[in-house]
DNA sequence: GCCAGAAATGTTATACAATATCATTTTGAT
DNA sequence: ATCAAAATGATATTGTATAACATTTCTGGC
């Protein structure tokens, strides 16, 4: 995933919204980016607090949620409860009613469409008069290569 | 729900699977079974804390983690990843595929049958080499009375 | 430009959640 | 009775997240 470009539709995205995508909620959105999977609140924490180098003061934990928070909220990113994890979402502009398969071994994450599966789930939720949070689906289980290893 | 008898059916169901309901996880499972809806780990602790007085020795965090992993192994108790919580399973004896819609504003559960929506999104999974961990699906969002209210 | 309110960030402290590790007790089988 | 496994007790530590308040930065109207 090319990062550069991804940080440039995320700007525009947040634009168009009337939210700013501020140097802090960039940085932080572009330290998640360069993970290869999962994502943790702290790692990006002490990420930050080593590029800003010993003298320029300390990064505290609010400074890291409160921009999660507004990454999740816009879409760039999703949480994954199971594992008090994030993880980058490749294509927040599209509306995508995904799941999102998270091996809790490697960590490995594989995003399948599932308008279709999803689509009935909903529809459940709403006959019980439930409005769900989630658009996407985040779910933890064992990857292939992790079953047969 | 009838907590005498359902201790009674969770100590037969452990019974038949060669696994102990202790006295301790006993009395972890009741002080679940008196909470309305939602149980968090750090309120049981209390519970229990208060129930065996100041003299008899201090509750630790394991104490309660083992039980309620315990519990949640055997089905009694379903968790809740994004609340960190638990919610009693009132049919654990029963291969059921449900989703448990808690709302996040009330802490109201409700449980849903939903064995064919979960089994075409179950398949998909398998279809992609992923094998999930959980049975149930645990969603988050706003109740019938909190949406209007 | 200047000001006032809003939004964002900094700062400090604390609450909440979960696990590691090792000691001790209880249990069930031989 | 003895032994090994399971369960619990006990101590300490790590990880996750938020509350509360201060300060800075941005924004729109004047
Ligand atoms: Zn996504
Ligand atoms: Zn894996
Ligand atoms: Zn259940
Ligand atoms: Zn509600």
């Amino acid at each position: 995933m090319d990062a550069e470009l991804y940080l440039q539709r995320a700007a525009s995205h947040c634009t168009a919204q009337g939210s700013r995508l501020t140097p802090l909620r960039r940085k932080i959105l572009q330290l998640a980016l360069a993970q290869s999977g999962l994502v943790k609140a702290y790692q990006l924490l002490h990420c930050l607090q080593a590029e800003r180098g010993l003298d320029n003061g300390v990064v505290a934990p609010p400074t890291i949620y409160r921009a999660l928070d507004f990454l999740v909220a816009h879409g760039f990113l999703h949480r994954v409860d199971a594992l008090n994890a994030y993880v980058v979402c490749p294509h927040f502009a599209c509306e995508h009613d995904g799941i999102m398969l998270v091996c809790d071994h490697c960590g490995q994450v594989q995003e399948v469409d599932a308008t279709h599966s999803l689509g009935s789930l909903w529809q459940q939720c709403h006959q019980h008069g439930f409005q769900p949070h989630q658009r996407d689906l985040v779910l933890t289980g064992t990857c292939q290569q992790c079953q047969t290893a």
